[in-house]
DNA sequence: CTGAAAGCGCTTACAG
DNA sequence: CTGAAAGCGCTTACAG
């Protein structure tokens, strides 16, 4: 192995003034500089990373840290983590993928071991137990997500409420008016306090309502199998519904095989909107999903960028929200003729008002 | 920081017994070992990872090299991926996840700095130039997935062989006798030389001329939307087909897709096999997937068991190659009474013999 | 069974 | 602008 004292002897300097150089963190003439890479050309020389990491006591490594128990590790968190490590590259930091459990403790054991500066946290919980470790072991951290209480946590997030607004507008102006949500299953133990879940939950109640629209939300859980299962209680329960908009992607699949099933024509009989998705997922279905497209890549680098602008004791960047954006696709159109019902109950009441 | 040096001194010895205990490299006797866990567990005491990793000159850190831009990260890697770090875990070691580039440059790059002990390859190519990168870096390693001149490199893979035959057996006792292969699309430069691809396909030909089934191959991309436009073609130019076999779960979703909305039953009209698949993907379309299931969890861990061993010194793990094992879905049944054809051509010569 | 000491390959005050 | 030297927190011959 080609060390810096073989450099520094070849070079004829000491192995300070490499250091300095290769650091930039102290000038050094023209000259010196030239016989310095001239050497390290010659010998091949590359920096040890670990003598770096003890001797500067910052090993340059991030980790994402995933509940790869309680989540899923998908095509959308992929997104996150490529452009999170490719950010992290940038500025000449390593990013590593941390599955550890969604309760702390193996963050606590492998924080403890001293192998990285900071930590980006994936699928926060809104009073997330990870945030006490992470202070305990005093590691800086930024949130991909955010709990619910912030004092001035470092955090980037999908802007749930414009996306649902939007989501919601874009139905409403096509001419829906008997919308279905779609929802997470809060009652799962994995989900019970999930930010996405909860404020998007929240916030389509409060959009549907503003916009004078029944409120029908169904819960459901994060698979095909869920999403096929809710759209058969749907159907049976709001047979009125003409646009149904799924919160997780892999249900959205399932919503739409569920509807064609069961005779639905989509988007003809039916509209089907993703809350959150990914390209990739949604050209998965047949017609392909219309989708409100996950932030992933934005996210995953802004999350990195805070990260680093703390390690490096920069400005910190400020907390930042990023809506899904409507990207089309075959499964939204123009709602169906509303057909005459059997009873005129509380739903015919209000399918008078469109 | 609490060290190994604050340990020592609270439990009055020396901090070369407190390495000793540590690492279990040489015998303490019993009340030393009381005397410095006590003191350890006192003071919160964690070992310093890069201290050791520079000392030792062994990191106990362990990449998995993921070809993220030319293959897709999905449910099937994050498999591998997690048995792996699973495996490596359990023998205290750390595995990452280096999303790096199929041509070995960025490899190169990321060896030089030391940071890992070995490197488990993933999406392996029949001649692959990492392989020459990690052999000059002096780097063990170990293959999931093999080149094709394999002299003595440590391996474990899918046995293609095995399952393509027990994949068109099973069609075959079902009745089937007009087959045909999604293969991929080995002009693709991204899969030009991948293997599974090229196994899969030869295994194919050569089993299905075995059993004196007509071979149709169609080349086919790794994505949903050319699973369709291969159906597409594959209904133009083979109609009397009964079963199709998919290479890519991608595009095997993609089939399903593209028989249904060409009007076919699946699976009373037409059956679908996927022939490499997880449970998640099989689980998206409507119905649910056949499928072979790959071995994502046993290979990930035989592969960081076989790295495992060749750092430690260890016997070397012979190459072991497991079969993808048919997980029964909805897809597949028996054909469908065979039509009467228009012309009786070479199809229809064949057609008669079943 | 235990300890004193060298050394892993760097960074970083401190001095000049 | 450059260098001598201490030190990062461990491991590991070597000695006893």
């Amino acid at each position: 192995m080609v060390t810096m004292r073989d450099v520094a002897q070849r070079a004829g300097v000491s192995i300070a003034t490499v250091s300095f150089l290769l650091n930039d963190t102290k000038p050094v003439t023209a000259a010196t500089r030239a016989r310095i890479e001239q050497a390290m050309l010659e010998l091949g020389y590359r920096r040890n990373v670990v003598a770096r990491a003890l001797a500067s006591k910052r090993t340059r490594i991030i980790a994402m840290a995933y509940p790869a128990l309680e989540h899923r590790f998908g095509m959308s968190t992929a997104e996150f983590f490529t452009s999170a490590a490719e950010a992290a590259r940038k500025d000449d930091y390593h990013l590593v993928l941390w599955p550890v459990g969604n309760d702390g403790v193996e963050l606590r054991e492998l924080l403890g071991q001293g192998l990285v500066d900071g930590v980006v946290l994936m699928e926060v919980q809104l009073d997330d137990p990870r945030i006490a470790v992470l202070r305990q072991a005093a590691t800086p951290f930024a949130m991909i997500g955010r709990t619910t209480e912030l004092d001035g946590l470092s955090h980037v997030d999908i802007d749930f409420d414009t996306t649902v607004e939007d989501a919601v507008r874009h139905l409403y102006e096509l001419g829906h008016r008997e919308l279905a949500l779609i929802s997470g299953d809060l009652d799962d133990p994995r989900f019970h306090a999930y930010g996405p879940w909860v404020r998007v939950e929240e916030a389509y109640r409060r959009v549907a309502a503003s916009y004078g629209l029944p409120v029908v939300v169904l819960p459901c859980s994060d698979t095909t199998q869920a999403g096929k299962a809710a759209t058969e209680r749907l159907l049976d329960r709001h047979p009125e519904t003409t646009a149904v908009l799924v919160l997780n992607e892999y249900a959205a699949l399932g919503v739409v095989s569920g509807l064609k099933r069961a005779g639905h024509d989509v988007p003809g009989n039916t509209s089907v909107l993703a809350l959150l998705s990914v390209p990739e997922t949604a050209a998965m279905t047949d017609p392909e999903l219309t989708m409100m497209r996950t932030p992933g890549p934005e996210l995953g680098q802004l999350g990195t960028e805070a990260l680093i602008r703390q390690l490096e004791g920069a400005d910190p960047l400020p907390p930042q929200l990023v809506p899904a954006k409507l990207s089309p696709g075959a499964t939204v159109a123009t709602p169906r003729a509303p057909r005459p019902k059997a009873g005129a109950g509380r739903r015919g009441a209000r399918k008078a008002r469109s």
